[in-house]
DNA sequence: CTAATGTTGTAACAAATGTCACAGGTAATA
DNA sequence: TATTACCTGTGACATTTGTTACAACATTAG
């Protein structure tokens, strides 16, 4: 799987994908365990090879999605502690069972500099993150809720379909589960989706 | 002025000053100016060496702040924006007369693998940026306006006194006019500050 | 000085979101 | 099957935030 993960990256570099299988180690979790806790030190980049983490913050409450990560995806919020000694501002958890490569921090610094593909990971991962985290920054501050809810459906269908229960979609979305069930229905009033049993089915996009 | 920033970054390297003195630009704003549009090709990388830029997203009838940039400070968007040819999702504008540093984009890539000291500066500045709007992300997901308006003031006074306008407020916050007045009354009515013209006096910190 | 512009206050109302309470349905499992 | 945990619906109400409208004061430019 490894090997995979330095195709998807073109890391050419023999000498890297060598210091790669020698130091790096995958682990696998299980649906729920931790991957990272608030305010653990972090000490190795994590890249899901395999399976869903979501990385989320929380309030005493309440609940945000981060971001998800998927198939060799990598949490930016890791590599950014590899520059920097510091303590996780987040909590990432396995949505599903899942297989991740751990590369010590050491490394993930002074590759930046030696291995030109790995530079341009490093590169990409901030770039793409940031300006993803930007434009939903500026939704979160815009968006009413609805509007919100309505886009995220549409973006984590598969078929027209989203299975999550309300309570999930509420830590998502950073608000609680009444609010998502009275919103949902608003919806479904208005011929926007259809509601069964942790099932949601959209039926008009726009 | 150039050379403040060489010396700020710690840039050794001969090749890449010589570098920076024959191809970055200086410009020089007024108070006002757009330096960054919306919708606009970024084709240079921008640095303030003097002055203070507010950089911003706005709705049909919002404003909300992303950063500040002060003296020596590197709009991260531009930034990132170098490794991809793509728009700007948000506005900039002097907020003072100001002196910027323009790299042209084709630069800052090739440097970024070339030389040690730029690799760095990059990678910081990605890095820094990041952690901080996650934080703003949660706060702007969990904390009540009052609460981050508060806080806000504080953070920005200088010998606990603030000199914005309300409307100057509301566009930092993302809000309008007419909630921050109501708000800072509700905050001097509790004797946490006393409001001036244009003048806000923090009385109680915590 | 005067006009124009920017600044602040505030009431009244609308809309959005959060909270509490409770009822009943569904799925998982011992 | 029985129990338990999860899931959904919903009313009632509180709080927060946005909108509209208007008045008065302060500052600045001409």
């Amino acid at each position: 799987m490894l090997n995979d993960f330095i195709t998807q990256l073109q890391i050419t570099e023999e000498e890297l994908q060598d210091e790669l299988r020698q130091n790096a180690t995958i682990t696998t979790h299980k649906k729920g365990d931790f991957i990272i806790k608030y305010d653990q030190y972090i000490k190795v980049l994590k890249i899901v090879l395999k399976g869903k983490v979501r990385v989320y913050q929380k309030n005493e409450n309440r609940e945000i999605l981060i971001y998800y990560l998927g198939d060799m995806e990598t949490c930016t919020l890791s590599l950014s502690a590899c520059f920097e000694d510091c303590k996780s501002t987040v909590n990432a958890i396995a949505e599903e069972n899942c297989t991740i490569l751990n590369i010590p921090v050491r490394f993930v610094q002074d590759w930046n500099f030696k291995y030109k593909s790995w530079n341009t990971f490093t590169t990409n991962t901030f770039r793409e993150s940031y300006n993803y985290l930007i434009n939903q920054y500026s939704i979160l501050a815009f968006q009413p809720l609805k509007d919100r809810l309505f886009d995220y459906l549409v973006s984590e269908a598969s078929n027209l379909t989203v299975n999550k229960s309300h309570q999930q979609l509420a830590k998502e979305l950073g608000t609680t589960r009444e609010v998502i069930s009275r919103l949902l229905k608003t919806l479904e009033k208005n011929n926007k989706l259809h509601l069964g049993q942790k099932e949601i089915q959209i039926l008009d996009k726009s």
